[in-house]
DNA sequence: CTTGACCCTAGACTTAACTCCAGGGATAGG
DNA sequence: CCTATCCCTGGAGTTAAGTCTAGGGTCAAG
């Protein structure tokens, strides 16, 4: 029903450290404290923990998730295309970083495959010569 | 033939500050200094900022890069073998990388085509669901 | 001789998302 | 009461690859 941080950490596979980060940045508050001043978390807040890892893994940033949560909170008074504008700009950030990385898979993969990869001195290495040639 | 640091940076299209902070890495040793303490370079010196630039541009690190390097200034005791393992290293990196994109990229369009993206209250979008749901 | 463009150093700052630390308090069990 | 285990705060440290700042020196032209 309710739990201490750590309890909380572990459910979420997380660090304490990290749920407290998470406060720092106000992503996610505690239901309440105990006396002793102990944080304590309802299931609520493990929803909500739950919610920013489940954003994090599409690629989100806290920032970005402090944004979903705005919008989350206030739901009944957003509209769907807040929300739909959210992940299409992240997309668009994604897809961007694809096309660089298949880029470089390319040009490496190409060069990769030229070097014979033996025991023999790279004096005529193609990855090296590849790095290192004349022109560009 | 030989130049001062701002006209290599500027053939090279980065700031001088990064040239200094290669050095400080040691990827990159003027080729003297003047008597008033300029560092210059010479075209070899040229040369190795391009090597340096192109192999970050395939996704090394400086870190990566200081062993390419050590391997080229070596080339004819160093195997291809040894260069081709950096090479691989770095593929597989990368590959790794894209594969977790690819993930998040098919995730989120999922999600993302699934939202109506109009005007109406987002009680029910199908982003915020996603994110929010019971389950996992 | 002065101006402006260029250069020097050492060191601090930036970003993101934590992670760790010191020094201490809370709580439960025996 | 003692101990173990948990928790608290504030602040510093981490990583990569720069970027910026202060305070000053160099050099060529006019
Ligand atoms: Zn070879
Ligand atoms: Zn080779
Ligand atoms: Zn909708
Ligand atoms: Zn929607």
């Amino acid at each position: 029903m309710s739990m201490q941080i750590g309890e909380l950490a572990s459910k979420c596979g997380v660090r304490i450290d990290t749920v407290r980060y998470y406060e720092k940045q106000k992503l996610l508050v505690p239901s309440g404290r105990t006396e002793g001043g102990y944080r304590i978390y309802s299931k609520v807040a493990l929803r909500e923990l739950r919610f920013i890892l489940r954003a994090k893994s599409l690629g989100f940033t806290l920032k970005e998730i402090q944004e979903l949560l705005t919008l989350k909170i206030d739901r009944e008074n957003q509209p769907c295309s807040s929300v739909k504008e959210l992940a299409e700009v992240k997309l668009k950030d994604i897809e961007e970083k694809l096309t660089e990385l298949g880029r470089m898979h390319n040009a490496l993969t190409a060069i990769t495959d030229a070097c014979c990869g033996g025991e023999e001195p790279a004096t005529a290495c193609s990855i090296l010569d590849a790095l290192d040639k004349e022109d560009s």
